[in-house]
DNA sequence: GCAACGGGTTAACGAGCGTTAACCGGGAGG
DNA sequence: CCTCCCGGTTAACGCTCGTTAACCCGTTGC
């Protein structure tokens, strides 16, 4: 994981390397992103956030577009990763999606710019960019929808795919949320994620 | 409802009036607002979407935030004023909530553009009008937690208002979410909330 | 000691934005 | 018939943005 053999301008290796500045720099920028939206954050805000200024920036990213396609592929790579190893170690299906969930959890309560950015401005990048985030979205939905359907075969591969994306939405509420222990929101959204995935009593 | 004496300029009276082509603005305005941002729209593009151009909006709206705002007070107010009349016939606690989170999903089904607008660009505006839609949602945010609270008495006030917002997340799925039939995603959000929300099994 | 370079600076550009100004046609009111 | 106003138009202003150019300094390799 982490390059799928994303070279953007290809001429300027040394703007894929991986130095505390370019991380410190993602970092801030999705912080800002999250807080104003993508066009309404500056290069100049970006920059004045991480202590240099403006065209600085051009020092470690092509273009303010490449600051966001790399802040949403490492997110989006993080969290199929994540997922894709926890799979590998599953005891059962029902194990398999409540460590899913957990995990998510953990991810949207640790970095919850990530999340929002990554659920709002994926439609502000170029073509290329947008389609290799929304490969590993994808493929994201695709492990929980295959951890999903065993355990609830009254769901059609598409309410399965909605009931997945629907308990994301769940999860992803952390951001908008009041400020509370991260212990006891963890446990909230856990088991409220789990019991909107389980089967209707009837 | 519908007005809480919201006179922005107060020298423009007609600016204020519900006329149909405000109207069809402030659609167009939300269904740009939710594809691209508020600041990925240009006055331009919100014209030329109604078949004007341009400058003509300021004829109808005092700016562009102004726009902005309107769509979300018209949207707070919507889902506030129809969550407090469904309260005041409800049977049971049970029926109460059950029946927010029917009417919620209504909305969500049907008004995509404005819940995605609504979660995320309230920060764009300016404080005054921010202050009024905020007021409107932490109105709507309390209805909900004064239905939960007596259902769910193992949860404390703060942790209340999070499995609502929680409930929120999951019901405000739908723009994000696959394509399929209105009734079955209806049915599917609704059973899923309703179970998110219900009291852990122990 | 000096060339190369990584990482920063300020100045300047061109484009696009929100907004204002000036103007105009048509329908209603007297 | 003249007047007003409602809802449009185009032109223009000023500002901000993303990006490029030109320059500079400290560190490193030869």
């Amino acid at each position: 994981m982490v390059d799928t053999t994303g070279h953007p301008p290809a001429d300027l290796p040394r703007l894929l390397h991986v130095t505390p500045r370019r991380q410190q720099i993602l970092d801030t920028a999705a912080d800002l992103f999250a807080a104003r939206g993508f066009h309404g954050v500056s290069m100049g805000d970006i920059g004045a956030a991480v202590g240099i200024s403006g065209p600085a920036l051009y020092k470690h990213f092509a273009s303010k577009e490449d600051i966001l396609g790399q802040c949403l592929l490492h997110a989006s790579d993080q969290l199929l990763a994540g997922a894709r190893e926890l799979l590998s170690g599953a005891a059962s299906p029902q194990a398999a999606l409540h460590a899913l969930v957990a995990r998510h959890a953990d991810f949207a309560l640790d970095n919850p710019a990530l999340i929002v950015v990554q659920e709002r401005e994926w439609d502000a990048l170029g073509t290329e960019a947008r389609a290799q985030v929304r490969k590993h979205q994808l493929a994201y939905i695709d492990v929980w929808t295959d951890a999903l359907r065993p355990l609830r075969p009254d769901l059609g591969a598409t309410e399965a795919r909605a009931a997945v994306q629907a308990a994301f939405g769940l999860l992803n509420s952390t951001p908008h949320s009041a400020r509370i222990n991260r212990a006891t929101m963890h446990a909230l959204l856990t088991t409220m994620a789990n019991q909107a995935l389980s089967a209707p009593a009837r």
